[in-house]
DNA sequence: CCGTATCCCGGAAGATACTG
DNA sequence: CAGTATCTTCCGGGATACGG
C-alpha cells in the first residue's frame, strides 16, 4: 500500500500523477541548495492573487475595461490595491493599459494574449474546484462537527 | 480592433478565449449583489497558497513523506505553518495524515485522489508559466528600464 | 519525533483625502 | 475620471520554547 519510490509503475486508472511532468519540473530545480527567490513563484504569487484573478477574469469576460468600471464590478476593491494590481499584470505582460488623453481623462484595460491565455488556465482551475466543491464542503461540515464534539 | 461585445466571432487563432467556459462560471455568479464570502475562492486561497502549494508537490513526488522530512524539503518553512497548511489540506481532502503510534511517534502524510488531481493542475500552470516566463523576464527589466529613465 | 503555544514584528491592505 | 499619498490598523507568519 506504501507507495514511497517515485519509480513504482502507477497502477490506479484515475487521477493518476504525471510523474513525467513532475520530472520535468524537478530537474530544474535543485532542492537541497536553497532556490534563493524564485522568480516563477515570484510571479504565480502576483498573477493567483485574490484580486488579480478576479481582475483577469473580468477582463477576459469583457474585453475592455475602465478603471472606473473594474472598480464598480470588484466589489470591495480599492483604488489603491486595483492600482497595484494593474501595475503588476501590465508588468508582466497579463494585459494592456490605454490612456486616451480626453477630458475627462479615460483610460482602457484590456487582456495580452498572455492574459488570456491565462485566464484560460484560471477558468480550469475554476471548473476543477466545481468539480470537488461539493466533496470538500461535506468534509468540512464534518470536520466542524469533530471538532465541536471535540470541544 | 475594439472588442467590447462578448458575443463577437472571435478570430484570433491562438489564445482563444473560452467564451463558453467563461459564460457558465459567470452564469453561477451574481455580479450586482456581493457574493458575501465566495467559499470557492476560499478553497482556492487555501490550495494555491505558497506553503500548500510547495506541499502538495512535494507529495505528489515522494508520494509519502513524514512531518520532519516535509520541514528538511521545504526550505524555510517554520513548524508552525507547516502544521497549519498540513491541517487546512487535510480538511479540504488534499492529503491523509496517518498516525502510527510508536515511540517514537511517527506521523506520514500522503495524497488522496482529490489531491493528485490537484497536484496535476498545479504542475499544469508551472507548466504554462515556463512557457512565458522568459518574456515575462524581459518586459520586466525593459520596465526597470523605463523607471530608471524617468527617475 | 510531532507538533502546539507564545511572543513579536513588518508589511499588506483598507479608508480617506487629495491631485493632474 | 484615474489614479496617488498618507495614515493606520491588523494579522500573517517567523522565531523560539515547550508539551505529549
Amino acid at each position: 500500500m506504501k507507495r514511497s519510490n517515485p519509480n513504482d509503475t502507477v497502477d490506479e486508472p484515475q487521477s493518476v500523477m504525471d510523474k513525467k511532468k513532475m520530472e520535468k519540473i524537478f530537474s530544474n530545480i535543485d532542492l537541497e541548495n536553497p532556490p534563493a527567490i524564485c522568480p516563477i513563484r515570484d510571479v504565480l504569487a502576483k498573477a493567483l492573487d485574490k484580486w488579480s484573478i478576479l481582475i483577469i477574469v473580468m477582463l477576459g469576460y469583457y474585453d475592455v475595461l475602465r478603471f472606473g468600471d473594474l472598480k464598480k464590478k470588484i466589489k470591495g476593491i480599492s483604488p489603491k490595491m486595483l492600482s497595484i494590481s494593474l501595475k503588476h499584470l501590465e508588468q508582466d505582460g497579463f494585459l494592456i493599459r490605454t490612456v486616451f488623453p480626453e477630458v475627462p481623462l479615460r483610460v482602457e484595460y484590456h487582456l495580452t494574449d498572455q492574459g488570456r491565455s491565462f485566464c484560460n488556465k484560471i477558468l480550469d482551475l475554476s471548473e476543477w474546484i466545481n468539480e470537488y466543491f461539493p466533496e470538500i464542503v461535506k468534509r468540512r461540515y464534518k470536520v466542524d462537527e469533530i471538532m465541536k464534539g471535540e470541544a
